[in-house]
DNA sequence: CAATTGTTTCTGTCAAGACTGAAACAATTG
DNA sequence: CAATTGTTTCAGTCTTGACAGAAACAATTG
């Protein structure tokens, strides 16, 4: 899925270098699994591509190694770019754009789990009040909303030992 | 969304109670919920429905409650069993089946986040087997690869905790 | 300031899959 | 064992949204 291009006389450094097929697999890889979890294929293959390239990318080079349009780079990378896990980089004397994987990808990943969790609590605490005290299905709900909670917290904490995971180095 | 049987002489207790549009919310909601992520949003309403449903539901029953036909009730149904989120119990001296929440749904359902921060740990480790010692891209690999391990480890221990939440009473 | 190059927006096409209704199937009961 | 009731499977319809190509837009450079 992944075509070189035929280096049309530009003098930039190669994009990718290693084992091309392990390469090409992990960039259709990422694709697959975003996929499955609401994110457009080619989204993924973006943060494939940008994760196992040797520079920052732009969205011609994205468009011709990963052979799709330059309207689906353009969109795609536009939710990434919202998403906060892609950004746009000027290099020096360089006309075009280009993009890489954002310092803070794995931190808003884990920020969006927690918004996520967030809203499924407060479905539960909502769907609660609509419950008189005694009814039989109080208990399944505080029991939902008893998870919500705990999966958030761990979310908070999580979030919390990433961000410093390098303030304490041995 | 939520239209009440007119009850046909049936003598069974009532299956909604309470802040009926509060309830007919908290469906709604569950479906759009897990329409997010993935699931069908009758699927989630199924839930959703069998969440604050005050006895044991059959399929009959979703099918007119949540004014969708029968077929897409049982495909939806036999998804959550397949998951393990939903349980078949048989009500004494009645013909039809009749479905409740899991007891292990909440459980089930951290099971299923941590088979898919696996999968993305397997992609990771793979694509570093690509690139050579000293490709630039190895340290965000790296970078990906760790958290992976951070966040499977604390799915991990959030599942522990859950499971033995009970053990516990203060 | 015209011309060239790069980027985004817009419209149409296509594919995936959720949902429905009907037919097939299973099983219970008189 | 026929008839009735409940459940699943199947085929077709319809909606959603991803993607491509073309046109519009922006901006740089000679």
């Amino acid at each position: 899925m992944v075509s070189d291009e035929t280096d049309s006389g530009s003098d930039s450094p190669p994009l990718l270098s290693g084992d091309s097929d392990a390469l090409s697999q992990f960039i259709e890889n990422m694709g697959l699994y975003f996929e499955d979890y609401g994110i457009p294929r080619i989204g993924g293959r973006i943060l494939g591509l940008l994760l196992v390239a040797r520079r920052p990318v732009s969205p011609e080079e994205m468009s011709e190694v990963l052979q799709v349009s330059r309207s689906s780079i353009s969109t795609n990378l536009r939710s990434l770019l919202m998403a906060g896990l892609v950004e746009r980089v000027s290099l020096p004397g360089e006309r075009s754009d280009y993009y890489v994987i954002s310092e803070e990808a794995w931190e808003r990943s884990l920020e969006m789990r927690l918004e996520g969790i967030q809203a499924l609590r407060e479905i539960a605490e909502e769907g609660l009040q609509g419950l008189d005290a005694g009814h039989p299905a109080r208990q399944r709900l505080e029991e939902m909303l008893s998870w919500t909670v705990m999966v958030e917290d761990a979310y908070r904490k999580l979030l919390e030992a990433w961000q410093s995971r390098k303030e304490v180095p041995a």
